[in-house]
RNA sequence: GCGAAAGUGGCGGAACUGGUAGACGCGCAGGUUUCAGGAACCUGUGGGUAACACCGUGAGGGUUCGAGUCCCUCCUUUCGCACCA
């Protein structure tokens, strides 16, 4: 019968202590602080946190924990999301301010995270909603703008019907809104973008400096940043004074473009229409493409539609006019909108080239000589040589190839070199209230003005109708709207867009060292100190937004000589999903709201306390992977705690003055085993295996205490060691006992156990042996016994003699305090 | 289609550079306690056998004294990319 303990009261009194203690207060002015650890922050636009959530921060707080033990000092901060769609889209089902709402949020939010035990430096705490925080998204906004980083142009992009508001390429998955899920349509509008193209290369290039992050990752970010090298070339076409460019990643097959292709956007397919007999005919397909969703455009099986328009090209090349045509595979957005058909050796271009009949020729040989155009089923593979091409011909497929095309391009103006990618600049303009005022005024005579600096912030009204059913709620606020030119002083409007949120946190991780400072965005001297973040947590689904954005920002901010850094975070943790069953579905699915499938900590802490949801929600699996919920292992865990607290007091009860024990008994090589494999297993985040570890000494300590082997003081030290290694997972039980044990101070204060391997190995081992490599037996003998004691020993055991008795020992494999294998016939 | 990761008991999952497969937990079975239910505690628990033998890490082959781990082929699942010129 084990004696259980009030998880309530215990929990209660350390979060009060370590809160008015200050244990995560951290002076970032100190010198010589230099340890960052970072959760990803969290959106406060639900109201409560659940478990799948909340692994996250228990993660964050058991490694913080560990860090402050281990004599590392850690900056561990916290800020909240708070502007953005999900907050407002709340707010408006609601009918309560976006702005209360959230506020009410963050608190409650904060009430779980502090039930939780965990520890956060609240001196640092910030919030995007506030002014004090919006106003440098400001300010950095007209920095970018003064250096061409920011900009406005009429651009199709991406409008999401249910959100109402246009959304940045990163937010569109599969054609869907990465938020709501609705089919993206495509709009002509007039929106801000930053330039994140002209840092595409650097983007990609700072890849290769992350070793600590995962290829996964990485491979995402290059697949996005899509990096290609070819050239353009530029193609003469009738009626237009500018040549047509088209990109191509292999200008070597010039010789087989037996036409041109322009996507229906491309800015060229108007004029050759105005020219044309077949104007509203040309003008219509190239509607209908347009107006097709891009869902529907890129569909897999999706049909690729032409129409030839009256105008032709000369191929610089072979001299030879080739058609142009207007085709729906081709994307406006990637390269320049326009392609030089090769139907021999692309796919797309190939089955283009068959349904409408355009010629084929083939520029590459192999040695079973070159394809039959007429009797090809498919596109050939760039191989062999170069036939059919002039000069080039004999050209082995490969790099040489694209560098004699393109050298030849370029000597004789046709074309130039060119690395093409399939980044596009960051869309950052939002039509909804719940953001950041885009500090620009738009004045009938100086154009689109920015808003001086002397004038920030551009504060977000709060008297708006957020609940209008059309356009942007700001547009309805007269007192924000109107203004006054800064330039000429008459009568202007202000701009109604918002900012995008991941504007908001791709810079706050430098913000948390001078969250109050009203004099600058950033503080260059504590960041030079303190960044890179050494280590952040957060989930995959940031792979490519908030990861990429954050890594660009933070190049602006260093070419603006704020910060020293290229790469923000230096070490990055993915942490997988919590899943449990979906009852409605009977699928196991990833924990969320929406789906209804939530575990509340809340109700888990009253039943059962903070520590056993801490340590089950570590206990449920490896971090890294996704991890089932179950209801039945909660209790397992918490059976483990009340254990843990029956130990405890069983060995308080024990006199004090019972000696040290003798430092080779077997209850202090469990412990320095034991410190061993809990900080290796921490170290890779894998506290699932420490626990199983602990769970394991825990046990080891109560066979000691039950045989009366063990000096009640080696009992002692053994289970003050099992505290201290359990603290970080369950902190509020092991900081109870710590205190009762009569040590002074924090334990979250105390050391990390040191390990010690001359402790923790034993004299004797257990040598496996093995017969034709299947094991037969074991043998117990002193460590660095040789061969032939360990021969001996097996001629004289019952169990394994009769394997090797009236054999032939062909041969023996030793391996020392290990194993011994027999090879008999 | 291309790329990556992964497939281990009834379940979640352990196993460092090849060296006792199944740690730890859940579940299950038996027991103790209890008026009973539940809870708690103790013991057992891959299949198989009276006990050995034997069979067992998605399937099939290979390397090795020895393979969950290395190599080849295939299957399945998950994730990412996908008309990117």
């Amino acid at each position: 019968m084990t004696e259980k303990y009030a998880p309530g009261e215990i929990e209660a009194k350390w979060q009060r202590r370590w809160s008015e203690g200050r244990v995560a207060y951290v002076d970032t002015a100190a010198i010589g602080n230099e340890f960052y650890m970072l959760n990803m922050y969290p959106y406060p636009s639900g109201s409560r946190l659940h478990v799948g959530h909340g692994r996250n921060y228990i993660l964050g707080d058991a490694l913080y924990r560990r860090e402050r033990m281990a004599g590392r000092k850690a900056l561990n901060p916290m800020g909240w999301d708070a502007f953005g769609l999900p907050a407002e889209n709340a707010a408006i089902q609601s009918g309560i301010h976006p702005r209360e709402y959230t506020l009410a949020n963050i608190a409650r939010m904060k009430e779980q995270l502090f039930a939780l035990g965990c520890l956060y430096d609240w001196s640092k705490e910030l919030a995007s909603c506030d002014p004090a925080y919006y106003r440098w998204n400001q300010w950095l906004f007209l920095r970018m703008w003064e250096r061409g980083l920011a900009y406005r142009k009429t651009a199709p992009v991406n409008w999401c019907p249910g959100c109402r508001t246009v959304l940045a390429n990163e937010q569109v998955i599969d054609g869907r809104c990465e938020r709501s899920g609705d089919a993206v349509a495509i709009r002509d509008l007039t929106q801000w973008f930053f330039r994140v193209t002209d840092y595409a290369q650097r983007l990609l290039a700072g890849l290769e400096e992350l070793p600590h992050w995962s290829e996964r990752v990485k491979t995402m970010q290059r697949n996005w940043i899509g990096r290609s090298e070819g050239a353009e070339i530029f193609f003469r076409v009738d009626g237009l004074t500018e040549p047509l460019t088209v990109f191509s990643t292999r200008p070597d097959t010039l010789y087989g473009a037996t036409f041109l292709a322009l996507a229906p956007e491309h800015p060229a397919v108007a004029r050759l229409a105005e020219r044309s007999a077949r104007r509203a005919e040309i003008e219509a397909f190239a509607e209908s493409v347009r107006l097709e969703s891009r869902l529907e455009r890129e569909s897999e099986g999706g049909e690729k539609l032409g129409l030839e328009t009256d105008a032709r090209a000369v191929n610089p090349a072979t001299g030879e006019t080739i058609p142009v045509w207007v085709a729906s595979f081709v994307l406006p957005e990637y390269g320049t909108g326009a392609i030089m058909g090769v139907p021999a050796h692309d796919q797309r271009d190939f089955e283009f080239a068959r349904k409408y009949g355009l010629s084929i020729r083939p520029v590459y040989r192999t040695a079973e000589g070159e394809a039959d155009p007429a009797a090809m089923t498919e596109a050939r593979p760039h191989d062999g040589v170069l036939c059919h091409s002039g000069s080039w011909d004999g050209t082995p497929n490969g790099p040489e190839a694209i560098r004699v095309a393109v050298k030849w391009l370029e000597e004789k103006g046709f074309g130039k070199g060119k690395i093409g990618y399939r980044l596009r600049d960051w869309l950052i303009s939002r039509q909804r209230y719940w953001g950041t005022p885009i500090p620009a005024i738009h004045c009938g005579s100086c154009g689109v003005v920015p808003v001086p600096d002397s004038d920030l912030p551009v504060l977000l009204p709060e008297d708006v109708d957020f609940r209008g059913a059309e356009g942007n709620p700001l547009e309805g606020s007269a007192a924000f709207v109107h203004t006054r030119c800064p330039k000429c002083g008459g009568d202007a409007r202000r701009e109604t867009d918002t900012m995008d949120t991941f504007v908001d946190s791709s810079w706050y991780y430098f913000r948390f060292l001078n969250p109050h400072d009203a004099e600058k965005m950033v503080d260059t001297a504590r960041v030079a100190r303190w960044l890179p973040v050494d280590q952040y947590i957060g989930g995959i689904e940031h792979a490519i937004l908030h990861l990429l954005y954050a890594r660009f920002i933070c190049r602006v901010l260093r070419d603006m000589r704020l910060v020293h850094l290229e790469e923000p975070f230096e070490r990055l943790f993915n942490q997988g999903m919590i899943t449990r069953l979906n009852p409605s579905t009977g699928k196991i699915e990833k924990m969320s709201k929406s789906r209804g499938n939530t575990v509340s900590p809340d109700e888990l802490i009253e039943r059962f306390g903070a520590d056993t949801v801490r340590l089950y929600t570590l206990f449920v699996g490896p971090p890294e992977k996704e991890s089932e919920w179950s209801e039945e292992g909660v209790a397992g865990a918490h059976r483990f705690l009340n254990r843990v607290h029956d130990l405890c007091a069983r060995v308080q009860r024990l006199s004090e003055d019972g000696g040290e024990g003798t430092s080779d008994s077997s209850l202090r090589r469990l412990t320095h085993r034991t410190i061993e494999r809990v900080t290796e297993d921490a170290a890779r985040f894998h506290f699932h295996t420490a626990v199983a570890a602990l769970m394991e000494f825990q046990r080891g300590i109560v066979e000691s205490l039950e045989t009366g082997a063990e000096a009640s003081g080696a009992l002692r030290e053994a289970t003050k060691t099992l505290l201290q290694l359990l603290h970080p997972i369950a902190p509020h039980l092991t900081e109870e006992w710590w205190e009762r044990f009569g040590e002074q101070g924090f334990l979250v204060e105390a050391q990390w156990p040191a390990f010690d391997p001359a402790l923790a190995t034993s004299p004797d081992v257990t040598l496996v042996v093995q017969i034709n490599g299947r094991v037969r037996g074991k043998l117990s003998l002193a460590r660095g016994a040789s061969e032939g004691e360990a021969m001996a020993l097996v001629r004289a055991d019952d169990r394994i003699r009769p394997w090797v008795d009236g054999k032939q020992i062909t041969r023996t494999v030793f391996v020392p305090d290990r194993l011994l294998n027999l090879v008999v016939r």
